[in-house]
DNA sequence: AACGTTCCCGACATCGTTTGCGCAAATTAT
DNA sequence: ATAATTTGCGCAAACGATGTCGGGAACGTT
């Protein structure tokens, strides 16, 4: 069955039937007011002749294009790539297709993204912030031409829009008690741009976790960064340098988590016997990395569904509005050997 | 600098300056038929308004899209967000969007992506096979409609085009005879479909490389599929009852190589002391398993920026019909503890 | 003074589709 | 039988931009 190699118009089915485009357009889509048997005859004409309607011209009118816009940050990361596959399984699911677009972690590729899917007229948007985003006006704009958006993880709080996130308070509290349970004093926590959501609430978590447990926060014990491959080692050692240096690492990332497991075997730190390690991350093979790592799961592809489901309810009941909130799908600790205590080790 | 919320038209630039559209259009492109002061005055006032020609409205004309379309199987996976990355770079430097689908490894919906990125007028198509996919007919219609198309890693043979693939032969080859020459002789290589040009090349590969060193090739040491997370480890125990199982695991891919560990380690098989292991993966944290995973490394970036390289050059010179050929990118080796042999173990 | 050029610019059609309006024929109501 | 509806369909405008014409004004040429 080969596949046709022509586009055919609307055009052509009317020149074929020997009827009016408009008559065409109208059967196609089922209008009352056309004759059945011209319905059924131009039903049959389009679908010998394979008839697509053009979604540039249907965008062009202004009607429907039936697919959503992601722009996240960057597709190679686990978190995102899960939440993508979240994403497509429920867009697929509802009849919308999905573009994706990635700002590279770069503001002006982000507001370029932005333009791009709003003038290619996506129905809705669904975004991670990059990492250099603090100003949000691209996103206003978005609002402003009642343009349904949905921002998932990396989120701002200058955007009265549905949320969805990770509970990254709940996380970093359960990783950072765990550490202090498993006998750890001094926890370092390494984390991305100190104006993003998910660091406020990590490092919040963080806090609440030392302060429930009548431990000093110690603010020369936390990093804010970019961590490029070769930044976590000169890190990693100016902390050790410390006069009291950390006997963990708490980590925001799957870059962050690897990097740092990276830079402390190159510096000889045994791994959990000289220092705990334990990553915000959604690695699969955690399990199998040497030592296998303790991490607090996010459910990426979770978020992922809970937000495409959120962003097509809005394209769907545009009309009433509905509620604006922001949902905190709960995270997972698990432990693994990179944090046990010395008296487990010596066990093995 | 607060965005503008509304989207201005070449009517509103003609409206306020009291001129035509067309004045507007040609004064926009540079028509050297307008007088420079009026050139002036409309180059101002589209600044001023932040005027952005409308893509969906020049794809209706006809006219390039600068965007090109990228459809592969999965993202979650390291090879292809890491070809992603080469391809963005190229693109973004050049001037051109990228536009992402995934086509789930479901030959339907790598149609409808096809489909869908045409009639969305991408200017090319760059396209790695679902593993479904034996039917090429629907890239025919691509190729007929004169948009130019590059395949990468996963290739088809009954398509003339320009293709971007790594030495898959020479990869394979190497892997399998660096196992020969640490004394491995029962050598195992899980695969994925048999169709996909890729196994063909990798499996001859290593069938050179056994009968390079007068080793027999043995059909039931070879396994295809697409294996899910729970089907490696019956694979695994099936081979392991062979009467003479094997002694090394080659394997294809990423997930093959993470989920052919997992089964191994369930099995308490030592790697390397019981079975060697050797994939051909991206995976970036091969150094940090547990063992360590020697590995067959397929640049990534390099054959996504190869194939966007050729893609545009095929775009922009259409005219002048472009050369179509088959570039190889090598393949590197890295050897890692997982295929040492029994007397290296010894020595640590 | 009448003609041909050149220079600028506007009217209009076009891409594929939807949609408001109107019009004729067929049907129903009076 | 006539009037009022209903039915079925076509015309034309619109979406945003480009491109083909062609026309008016200001020149220069005989």
């Amino acid at each position: 069955m080969p596949l046709p190699v022509e586009t055919y118009t609307i055009k052509d089915i009317a020149r074929e039937l020997g009827i009016s485009t408009s008559t065409v357009s109208r059967a196609l889509r089922g209008s009352y007011e056309i004759n059945p048997e011209t319905k059924r005859l131009v039903m049959e004409c389009a679908e010998r002749l394979n008839y697509r309607p053009n979604p540039i011209a249907l965008s062009l009118k202004g009607s429907a294009s039936r697919a959503i816009g992601v722009i996240l940050p960057q597709i190679a990361n686990y978190f995102f790539s899960q939440a993508i596959n979240g994403i497509e399984a429920i867009a697929y699911n509802r009849g919308y297709h999905v573009i994706i677009f990635q700002s590279q972690e770069s503001y002006e590729r982000e507001v370029a993204n932005v333009q791009q899917s709003m003038s290619r007229k996506v129905d809705g948007l669904l975004m991670s912030l990059s990492s250099e985003t603090s100003d949000v006006a691209h996103l206003q704009e978005v609002l402003d031409k009642n343009v349904p958006l949905v921002l998932f993880d990396r989120v701002s709080a200058d955007l009265n829009v549905t949320k969805v996130v990770a509970d990254n308070f709940g996380g970093a509290f359960a990783a950072t008690e765990h550490l202090i349970q498993s006998g750890r004093r001094r926890i370092a926590h390494l984390t991305i741009q100190p104006w993003l959501s998910i660091t406020q609430e990590r490092l919040a978590g963080y806090r609440a976790a030392l302060e429930k447990h009548g431990l000093e926060f110690d603010e020369s014990l936390i990093r804010y960064g970019t961590f490029g491959p070769d930044e976590v080692g000169p890190m990693v050692d100016e902390l050790m340098r410390h006069s009291a240096p950390p006997d963990a690492f708490f980590t925001a990332s799957d870059r962050l988590a690897v990097g740092c497991l990276q830079a402390l075997r190159q510096r000889n730190l045994h791994i959990p016997e000289d220092v705990s390690l334990i990553g915000f991350t959604n690695l699969n093979v955690a399990d199998f990395l040497a030592p296998p790592l303790s991490t607090v799961v996010q459910p990426a592809t979770e978020i992922g569904q809970v937000a495409a489901e959120r962003l097509i309810d809005q394209i769907e009941r545009k009309h009433r509005a509905l509620p604006i909130e922001t949902v905190k799908i709960p995270t997972e600790l698990i432990v693994r050997s990179s944090t046990m205590t010395s008296s487990e080790v010596v066990k093995l």
